[in-house]
DNA sequence: AGGTATCTTTTCACAAATGAAAAGGAGATT
DNA sequence: AATCTCCTTTTCATTTGTGAAAAGATACCT
């Protein structure tokens, strides 16, 4: 036995409503082929006769009317599923990235969303990287190609950490207590004594803002501060690429294909 | 502008009450792959996220469960249009036979819908012949072979029409009224008068059951009624095929399929 | 009546959705 | 900690469903 199909249901409001198979197709946008197969297959499912074809239409039967009225009240409840205001009635796509890119990013958020705003975008982070075959992100940051086919990758430019200060600042490093690479090189490598220690990297570029020490910073990030210099060269191990990471399966979709486009003129545009 | 699949939401219900894709699969007959993809549709479509994936199946979010409780009672106002009690639950069969192959199939009503009752019948008859292409008859009596092959046909044993009489009725003829070949033959060359005219061909085999006169009937019909004999031989002219005509599309649909075998058996059975 | 416009139904080539089996993981069990 | 089991996800061949265009029908209009 064939359960019913809930779409059945909802196509045979537009028959219904629209009084025959094309102007539902216009309504719907499937094909009057389509619909009239389905309403078929309906009448079958149901055990009822729903419509009366005529040459220039279809026309309810007293079956039909009762249907039709029952239904629109399942309509209704459902709509309202759908029905969202305001910014929450857009697509959502999240987005995974690290601490610098995610700045960048939401610096730019303007021209992410776009004007008007049409996507809404979710940024996802913690501690473990999120995991995109399972939809945690849909779009992810990583810095190489992805390995697998079922992930598309593309390539950004390249990321470079430098020490950056505020022009009268102490040479002083500011160390990050964090499991990331430029962390572990700064812990291994820094010369000298240590003006403070902070958890979180996005507390390093506040603190080398207000001038109290030396960050270990991507250049995207330092060069982009108006009140930071390079305290010194360019930090040749940390260099490494950057790739924007999607299922291979989302790729088109129309919201991810926007919210890529721009990212990626974010982030390459300046830079490059 | 893609718009909801209302059997997105009917699926939903199944991964969520049964906690995953696994059991989902085996309550609805789809397989974990669809649902997987189908509630990765549906989160997009709804821009939320309905549940958290993890190793061991399908967990609600919030949003999730206010979701399934909304759909609950959807659910329950679908599953009202369907249920339907007794027969009228019974896959419906719409047949259009003539007058005497419906009164054939009425007399072995009990063959034909099975024991106990698995399908329901529904006869259509009426001035116009049914017009299967567009459903008023599913199942369609004709004289000849399907022309399109569209329909299928079934060639039945062939009808032939003699006079009826009961044993001391007097030799006078029931004149049918009616736009068919053996009242048309009736009217052209009938000898004497007619005892009676009747407009239904029924009523011809009710005045000749109450021995009034002579009815021009079916030999199948005739034959199986033990008060009536044969007044004289068969009239060749009206002899003619009958076939059995279903739109190929029905034809294997199980209930279909079931009311073909049954009828076949009935209607060729005593006579072949 | 005849023509015309519009709607349904059919045909057929194509695209999208599906399922079976394999692969990959996560949690449970020993 | 290693193994096992169960569940999800991926792959890919297949089926199902779909749509465009043609054909067929019916009501409407002149």
């Amino acid at each position: 036995m064939s359960r019913l199909d809930w779409e059945d249901l909802n196509l045979f409001l537009a028959v219904a409503r629209e009084g025959g198979l094309s102007a539902a197709a216009n309504a719907t946008g499937r094909s009057p082929a389509t619909l009239g197969r389905r309403m078929l297959g309906l009448e079958r499912e149901l055990g009822r006769e729903l419509f009366v074809r005529h040459g220039r239409g279809y026309r309810l039967t007293g079956e039909g009317q009762s249907l039709l009225s029952e239904l629109s009240e399942v309509e209704a409840r459902i709509a309202r599923l759908s029905q969202r205001s305001g910014i929450e009635g857009l697509p959502l796509v999240k987005v995974s990235a690290g601490t610098w890119t995610t700045l960048a990013l939401l610096r730019s958020f303007a021209n992410l969303v776009g004007t008007p705003p049409d996507i809404r975008l979710r940024f996802v982070s913690g501690e473990r990287v999120m995991d995109i075959a399972h939809r945690e992100a849909v779009i992810g940051f990583r810095n190489q190609r992805p390995t697998d086919k079922t992930f598309a990758g593309r390539k950004l430019a390249k990321v470079e950490f430098a020490p950056f200060g505020a022009p009268d600042a102490p040479r002083l490093w500011i160390k990050v207590l964090a499991d990331t690479p430029s962390a572990r090189w700064l812990a291994k490598y820094a010369e000298g004594d240590a003006v403070c220690e902070v958890n979180s990297p996005r507390n390093a570029l506040d603190l080398a803002l207000a001038g109290q020490g030396m960050a270990l910073l991507p250049t995207f990030i330092g060069d982009s501060e108006a009140g930071l210099l390079r305290a010194a060269q360019v930090v040749p191990e940390l260099t490494h690429d950057q790739w924007l990471v999607v299922h291979e399966a989302d790729r088109h979709i129309p919201e991810v294909r926007r919210a890529i486009d721009r990212m990626c003129r974010v982030l390459e545009g300046p830079r490059g």
